[in-house]
DNA sequence: CAGAGCACCTGTGGGC
DNA sequence: TGCCCACAGGTGCTCT
């Protein structure tokens, strides 16, 4: 579900809330949440904890502890939000949440049951399976250009890869495609200079009008409860097959590349090379 | 190495 | 209306 800009805005709205705040507890739902550490030992090795910051890296959500930090991944359904004790919400699909000492429960809320909650003492483990943020000062169009003219793999695939780019998903790796005018099955090292510029330009514009709209929400994905996000309204291609492509006007098509769901404009978006 | 397929889960929407 | 199948914003694994 949600992708780096949904995730942005997750932790843009626990950071009011979070920082400063102890946690005491540790409430165990779905089992297969937790997944690096057993819940009776997640639960000691946080309780008393301060909460000093909620950070982003990619699609994982930080919570930095006073010894360690506690990783969240909402994969494709998961929501996490903090609520006030008192208000009891719909409780459905709850996988585990956590007890803070002033009454705030952070929850996990999870339909397909897929997100993942881990502990860590550090962030090691993720600067080794990640690449680049691509809004941070390393991802410049000359890296990009680079690394695309060694790799033969297909462009949607490299978008698509974690470790080569953080944070991109289905729906911005394919607005982002659009924007470059590049095919999802072109090579990475058929890219040329000037397709790998417009390619970084529109990673970065795109991502930041979709943290701007707060998202982009389909079904299930919602910053808090009740709280949608409105990039829905400038996806470009993504879930609009048989409109037209708001540049050409050509109709736009749905394939499938890299197993994923692929949309693309058939006449701005050409044949691989 | 690159790509396909599947597993993990539950819900929804389209076709018949 | 109801049933069945395909598919869903992600990732990790196996197999070819």
């Amino acid at each position: 579900m949600p992708e780096l800009p949904e995730v942005e805005t997750v932790v843009q709205k626990l950071r009011l809330v979070l920082p400063g705040n102890t946690l005491s507890d540790f409430h165990l739902v779905w089992p297969k949440v937790l997944s690096n550490i057993e819940s009776n030992q997640f639960s000691s090795s946080i309780a008393g904890q301060l909460i000093r910051s909620v950070e982003r890296r990619g699609k994982y959500i930080i919570i930095r502890l006073t010894r360690g930090l506690i990783a969240v991944h909402l994969r494709m359904t998961g929501r996490l939000y903090a609520v006030r004790q008192p208000i009891d919400l719909d409780h459905r699909h709850v996988t585990g949440w956590f007890q803070c000492e002033n009454g705030i429960r952070l929850v996990l809320q999870d339909m397909r049951k897929f997100g993942r909650i881990s502990f860590h003492q550090d962030l090691q483990w993720l600067e080794e399976k990640l690449g680049p943020e691509p809004l941070g000062e390393q991802f410049t169009a000359q890296w990009l250009s680079a690394r695309l003219s060694c790799s033969g793999r297909q462009m949607k695939a490299l978008l698509l890869d974690q470790g080569f780019i953080a944070g991109l998903g289905n729906i911005y790796t394919d607005e982002s495609l659009w924007h470059a005018r590049i095919h999802p099955k072109t090579a990475g090292k058929d890219v040329t200079l000037q397709k790998a510029e417009r390619l970084h330009d529109g990673i970065r514009r795109i991502l930041r009008q979709a943290i701007d709209s707060g998202g982009t929400t389909f079904l299930n994905y919602e910053s808090e409860p009740g709280v949608s996000g409105s990039y829905r309204n400038r996806l470009q291609v993504f879930n609009r097959s048989g409109k037209s492509c708001p540049r050409c006007g050509t109709g736009i098509i749905k394939t499938r590349v890299s197993n994923r769901g692929t949309y693309l404009c058939p006449s701005c978006q050409g044949e691989p090379v």
